[in-house]
DNA sequence: TTGAAAGCGCTAACAG
DNA sequence: CTGTTAGCGCTTTCAA
């Protein structure tokens, strides 16, 4: 192996320039610093990260806790991993993978060993047994997503956050909706584990639905779903079974939409002419689907990128940064229209939450 | 920081018996274990990874490589990693992502920096620009995937493999339409990009197809599609128009699969009475299918573990396994039925191949 | 069964 | 602008 004594010696310094040309940390002359260069080519030598680690105290990995559990959309999570090692590698940054359950015990493992300078995690929930370590934590952290069902009740002293504003995703849906004149919403949402175990953002996004609904004076339904054709088809059926006058459906989970535009096609309901369909998912999804659908986009690859460069910024010695919330963008393709004519009376009072009616349809 | 020191002294002994203590590497008596012991979680000690990593050359831990290019279904890659994070940390070791186009430079990076003990290496290609240094390279390396096209050639001196038997899989798959009497059948493979950078696991499943239709006398066509209802329906509108006769449809590419199905039943094509459709795809694809496929299933998180538990077998001192190719299983469901009446006359003559047609249809 | 001590390869004062 | 030197925390001979 070759150590940085073999370039020194090679290029006829002491190790300590060799190691101050690698860090840039002090001015070296020209000429020397071509020659160490040039002995560092010839050679093939590469800094040996543990003794650096030990040395410096600074390992240069980032961990990235991104436990896999069941009712979360593969391929979101995917490209969120790939936009952190991506950016995290260009800011000179190797990535640890931290999937499992290990929890609270990972962050002790990670902090504990040294092993990695910062970490980012992801799938928040509500009350999540990993924030106190983290807080308790020397090493800094980022978190993908909120720990709170509002943006304002930030229960985020000392945690750094980054997420897509899905309060205000939620509310863009319902507002979108409302605006082309729909007055009876239904909302097919994540599968019913993901908001059992409390998960920020699907809970985020509900607060955000259920307050246009109320502003807006619209009539809304909130389902859970799992993926599957069978369920969607249960819930829609049972949603107009509820709420005849229903013309708008609002879906957050990417594993329903095709099941869902394949059931009202099915049922012979046109989109958008009789029903409007918006989502919340990633633009490809949208594009992709068998009607393009209008929608809002989940930005995997900023939310990756932003994480890893608010945690650089941290480690760089830059104080903590608080809660970034990316703002929605809802682009309108053709799954959306004015609703049709309505039937005969309403009178739409108002507020309206899940499974309570409000009169009129 | 709680050092090794820090513990030693607590417990009244010297380092090195600590030391001995945690890696079990010489016999320490009752008492004196047991005093150690409560020291370490008395203190909260955890050892310094990069002290470890500098003092005993090992880091215990595993480079994952996986560029994730276009055309692969992230989910089965996804699954992989999930295979490999936890049975690596189930054998004490962590997980280093290695995504992007790095390529060759990201195997000397880790090499010579000892940033990690071996390396998991995905998407193998056929003339595979890594491979050179992961032969040269010190630590060891497993490929999840070969760089041949047939198992047999394999140019694996030095080189330890671990995957589906892709040749046999395809064949498999033929074999079963085969002997279910179809005699045309066709072939919708991955996406044009994945056949063109030589993908080994597409390559060699298509040297099975070949083989298995030319030794069963059936005719084969095949078009690679990407993963839209577009692409799907011109190269299935296509086939028919090309082979009226096709009744068996062999489906490599999960994101095709319901398109396929889709187009079918807008065709008028019932499955399996008209069509027979086999599947090469992970079960829960299968399963999940608007028809319950027959398909060859890719046992993602089988071949996650099993390259780990290779490496680890090297990591502690054993010899190159070779290749290891796990037997392809094929589990029939509702989607395969006997061909239907053949058109009046024909007479398979001899093997066939892409766009060499045999008489009688 | 235990201790003492010499590094592993690098960084970062401290000196010049 | 460059060299000297003292560790970083752990493993592992070599001794006892």
């Amino acid at each position: 192996m070759v150590t940085l004594a073999d370039v020194a010696r090679h290029a006829g310094v002491s190790a300590s320039t060799v190691s101050y040309v690698l860090s840039g940390k002090r001015s070296i002359s020209a000429p020397t610093r071509e020659r160490i260069q040039h002995s560092i080519d010839a050679l093939g030598y590469r800094p040996h990260a543990g003794a650096r680690a030990l040395a410096s105290s600074r390992t240069d990995v980032l961990a990235l806790m991104m436990p896999l559990r069941t009712g979360l959309y593969v391929p979101v999570l995917m490209e969120i991993a790939m936009a952190v090692t991506t950016t995290a590698r260009s800011h000179g940054y190797d990535v640890l993978l931290l999937t499992g359950e290990e929890g609270p015990e990972a962050v002790r493992r990670v902090e504990g060993s040294a092993i990695a300078d910062a970490m980012i995690v992801m799938d928040v929930g509500l009350d999540d047994p990993r924030l106190p370590h983290l807080r308790a934590a020397e090493r800094p952290a980022v978190l993908i997503g909120l720990p709170t069902e509002t943006a304002e009740a930030a229960d985020t002293e000392g945690l750094d956050c980054v997420d897509l504003d899905f309060e205000a995703a939620g509310a863009r849906c319902v507002e979108h909706l409302a605006g082309l004149g729909h007055t009876a919403i239904a909302v097919l949402g994540e599968p019913p584990a993901v908001y059992e175990r409390g998960t920020g953002f699907a809970a985020r996004t509900l607060t955000g639905f259920r307050a246009a609904a109320s502003s807006h004076g619209v009539g809304l339904l909130h389902r859970p779903v799992d993926g599957t054709y069978a369920a969607v088809a249960a819930a829609v059926t049972r949603v107009f079974e509820e709420r005849p006058g229903t013309t708008g459906i609002v879906v957050q989970n990417e594993a329903a939409v095709e099941p869902l535009l394949a059931l009202l096609r099915h049922q012979g309901r046109a989109v958008p002419e009789d029903v409007s369909v918006v989502a919340i998912c990633p633009d490809q999804v949208a594009t992709h689907a068998s009607v393009p659908l209008t929608a809002v986009s989940v930005p995997a690859q900023e939310m990756g990128r932003l994480a890893v460069e608010r945690i650089v910024r941290r480690l760089e010695g830059e104080r903590s940064g608080g809660t970034e919330l990316i703002a929605p963008r809802l682009t309108p393709r053709a799954s959306t229209g004015p609703a049709p004519a309505p039937a005969p009376s309403s009178s739409p009072s108002a507020a309206t939450e899940d499974r309570r009616g409000h009169g009129g349809h």
